[in-house]
DNA sequence: CTAGGATACGAACCGACGGTTCGGATAGCA
DNA sequence: TGCTATCCGAACCGTCGGTTCGTATCCTAG
């Protein structure tokens, strides 16, 4: 028995429900956008958002898969040193800056995610993936460290709501929370590091 | 014009209110503990959680508050190594081991505070305060790392979800990420470890 | 082209949340 | 004892994520 085919109004409001989230949750603080708020933005009820995603968290999920699949098709059959084959140093250099990127550009998503609930962020396929992935390249690296709980708190370090935290408050750039990610990871700054070395660098005067 | 005497009903009922809540914090996921359950356990209206703590936010501090002063009198003003005085190393050993036990007795409490916002954790004054610690502590083991970036990492490290989350899914000791956690802050463990050493741990297979 | 059954639709509804309003009970003070 | 500031709880508010259900729409078989 063949299924029927979708039909037409169905395809044509998920695509629009998808669309409007994706913007709303990339516009605004992540934790404010409603259900509701999203609905009416796709001129749509709240029940059709929930019938087609089935709760919030699956909403969040569907727009931010295809993001992530980009990443992880580079991570496993892209070309070195982001894909398998290169030396242990310089695939995870690339794997860092990958994640910082990627968490970084998705981050208002992300922690729209992370919001969901307590382990919410930890305990989903994606995080479980990039978790693991982090502690095998970290062991190549140094396999006397513990790589497993090295590998989760860098990917703590890497939550959207810290990176968010640094950027709007203590006012980090980008590359300081870079170099400091790698140095945590490795316990030195990244080779091709550009920022000054600093001797006992003191707290800005605010 | 002196102020009339606190009523000894508001008296009683606040203290009420903070028993129970504790009570029901420390019991529960934080998360889910809603005010109208405070009350109720209390024996009194939601309206007087309102009125003696303005809202939920102030309630929780309101519980963490003494909790939190007994560190904090240790750290400022206590015996070394915790209190000054002690020489870099094993101040920073002591501090990192003191909040690791602080947030980990705490852990319920702390996460419904982080929950309540999304920089609700890092912004309040008692964060702050034991941010700058760590980061001057930090600076005096090796002021060539960039000491503010690896505080807020390693504070991040010590968040009450985080700790909870890594007891809890993969399972990980105390002392386990005791060790981690110091290796984190200077490289290498602390000098009384008494975890196994390890090469090429591997992640158990499950 | 049409009839009919599957399917998606939205309006209305649900319980629970944090937080507020307000008239009435009560405790402190003279 | 009586006045009054204070504190009380019942009822209410708007909003949230999520569900129910009668109806309108769309695909498809004849």
């Amino acid at each position: 028995m063949p299924t029927r085919q979708e039909r037409a109004d169905a395809v044509r409001n998920r695509a629009a429900i998808l669309a409007a989230a994706a913007d709303l949750f990339d516009r605004a603080d992540a934790t404010t956008v409603s259900v509701q708020e999203i609905a009416r933005s796709a001129g749509v009820s709240k029940a059709a958002v929930f019938r087609h995603f089935g709760d919030r968290s699956g909403l969040i999920q569907h727009i931010l898969e295809p993001r992530a699949a980009a990443l992880r098709d580079a991570v496993t059959d892209g070309p070195p040193p982001l894909g398998p084959g290169a030396p242990p140093a310089a695939a995870l250099t690339a794997y860092l800056d990958a994640l910082l990127d990627f968490v970084y550009r998705n981050r208002v998503l992300i922690r729209a995610f992370e919001y969901l609930g307590p382990d919410a962020y930890y305990t989903n396929a994606a995080s479980r993936f990039w978790i693991a992935e982090l502690g095998r390249r970290l062991a190549a690296v140094d396999p006397h460290r513990d790589a497993d709980y090295l590998a989760h708190a860098v990917f703590t370090a890497l939550r959207a709501d810290v990176l968010d935290y640094l950027h709007t408050v203590p006012g980090m750039t980008r590359p300081r929370i870079r170099t400091g990610l790698h140095t945590l990871a490795t316990g030195a700054p990244p080779p091709d590091d550009r920022t000054p070395r600093r001797r006992a660098r003191r707290t800005s005067a605010d």
